[in-house]
DNA sequence: AAGGAGTTTGCACGCGAGTGCAAATTATTC
DNA sequence: GAATAATTTGCACTCGCGTGCAAACTCCTT
């Protein structure tokens, strides 16, 4: 192997590889590009020349020269729930196959929205996804960075504000399944767990699986919020509500909103309330985290369309698409049921 | 609110400010710059015209004319360890108050390290950072993207490539807490489970508890690996170990790699042996993620210094550090022991 | 008030590549 | 083989801002 490179000044540019092959550097940058007007032989040529060189086109660059980075953010703002991981993965591995680059901004609470758009902005992103679930969907659209960027996708969430474009999971099919199954199974008096009550864009799941029950059974079942997607807090704030209930007040199944709170629900019933899941109660979740297929926990839940919600990410990158993705998950019926 | 200007050509340049406040382009870029030479109210004067135009520097077109982006990547591999969100979290949050942006890279396989480094130098990324478990560490300076990347940083793991810089957690301290907290127990018969042995920089935990246990009992504990940092492979990993050993032939304690490998163990331990956790067995880990302190767990654990680790970093980045870091982080004690 | 030190401001040039159009080359037709 | 069409190549200009240096200015001293 010739090291001799590596400490030789590095940058070679287009101008190098135009010397290297006899050809002008426009014709090189087309040798780069998809679907450009090039003939065959000479793209290889030119190719042939940046591989001896060692070249690679400068993004940045091209970006400045262009109006579009192929460069997308990913703001978010809950580190705290392992389904983000798979999200974030999922996200990245096709952006990336797409040829996309991703900045991830991590934004620190409500307040920090506006300034986590500019930063995204500031880098000239072709898109922002917000993943998040404490910012305020309303001031959205006034936040200093967002009006800055060129499109603004809230994920795996819904927004009513007209400027943002939506990629989310059917919520409402998901809670048929769920309510479905467990009015199959017997079960007659769900209380639903719902995560914080915020400004944020809203999830469809608390309303859905509410009227949808109502609708089968006639009685809509009650409701409580804990103050974080978290499991330890999903422990505090259920206890409570439970404790001291006689026992024909005692809720069958719990219906969580998502694992993160369904799996703190089955700690606390489990080992603070002493009751067993699902003999004594059932409980359901929502994304199908990893944990979630543990024997530990067997939770039956909702598996959200990660890729093809990436992929439809993708299409309104590209402007293949213009409005929001809907898109249907999978049912997945385990023990705790 | 006036929001006439959100349709307008909205690119504002340093230009515009310029003529704005009555100054040159250069005096508004050294109101944007820390330590500038400028006066405080030629400052005030620029910034306050930058705010009525809404301007905020081109993050980009100041990369492409100086030779740094403040840009840093992250490139993993592993998305499967919920500790991974901790590190991103930590890492993405104190980067960003430090003034950097986060490039997140998807390295998919060993086989992908050369063009995931090379996809983030192509965005100019001031340093590469690497928090992966499969890659070939002997294979990456000869890698494409890697000599092309400033500098090249491992996170969380140790390399022996003396063309990078590691930033860890001091695994030797770390085991020999844990060591000394087992013999304090009377755990007499460990067995350490550890992750895929496999090319990719090591960690020093395992050579470094069968080191200290040697020098404190004078013998050399067994070891096993599981083929995966998941837990549904390490219930898979252990269990064969296991199964069919006479009570006296039985570990005391399993001493994992990290954090999920335990929780994968303390599952298979109770679920598909019926032992039970601590009486029968005790169980470490290391990370302390966040479901280490869930109740159904409680597993003892050693927290990596994560945050001192991300200053670390920020120190590495702005050439304030030129060696390794090697930290110490923190036993936690819980009741799996 | 002149001289000098220290501070503040302006400017030419360059970073590396995309765009749209014109020139040059090749392929096709009669 | 000449004329035309189709393809391929080259180029001026631009994107928004940093660097290093020189000019201009302020303030203080004597």
């Amino acid at each position: 192997m010739d090291d001799s490179r590596f400490f030789e000044s590095d940058t070679v540019t287009a101008d190098d590889v135009a010397a290297e092959a006899g050809v002008s550097r426009w014709t090189v940058a087309r040798a780069f590009k998809k679907d450009a007007s090039i003939s065959k032989k000479t793209r290889q040529k030119v190719l042939a020349a940046a591989e001896r060189l060692g070249y690679a086109p400068d993004l940045l660059a091209a970006s400045l020269a262009s109006d579009r980075s192929n460069l997308v953010a990913i703001v978010t703002d809950d580190f705290s729930n392992p389904h983000k991981l798979v999200m974030l993965e999922r996200l990245t591995r096709i952006l990336r196959r797409e040829g996309w680059g991703t900045l991830l901004v991590n934004m620190t609470g409500d307040a920090d929205a506006s300034s986590a758009l500019l930063a995204a902005s500031q880098r000239r992103v072709d898109a922002a996804v917000v993943i998040g679930t404490r910012f305020d969907d309303r001031a959205l659209h006034t936040a200093l960075g967002a009006r800055r960027v060129k499109k603004l996708i809230i994920f795996a969430r819904l927004s009513q504000n007209p400027n943002t474009l939506n990629i989310a999971c059917d919520d409402q099919a998901a809670m048929r399944a769920i309510a479905d199954h467990l009015l199959a199974r017997g079960r007659r008096r769900p209380l639903f767990v719902a995560g914080p009550d915020t400004q944020s864009a809203k999830l469809d799941r608390k309303p859905g699986f509410l009227a949808y029950w109502r609708e089968r059974t006639g009685t809509t079942p009650p409701a409580i919020h804990v103050s974080q997607y978290d499991f330890l807090c999903a422990i505090d704030g259920i206890l409570p509500a439970l404790e001291g209930r006689a026992p024909a007040e005692m809720p069958d199944v719990l219906v969580c909103e998502n694992d993160i709170i369904a799996i703190g629900a089955m700690d606390g019933l489990r080992h603070r309330l002493g009751l067993r899941v699902p003999e004594d109660i059932a409980v359901t979740g929502f994304d199908d985290i990893p944990l979630a297929a543990s024997p530990a926990y067997g939770l039956t839940t909702y598996r959200q369309p990660i890729t093809n919600m990436a992929e439809a990410l993708v299409e309104i990158l590209e402007g293949k698409r213009s409005g929001d993705a809907i898109l249907p998950g999978l049912f997945v019926a385990r023990s705790s049921t």
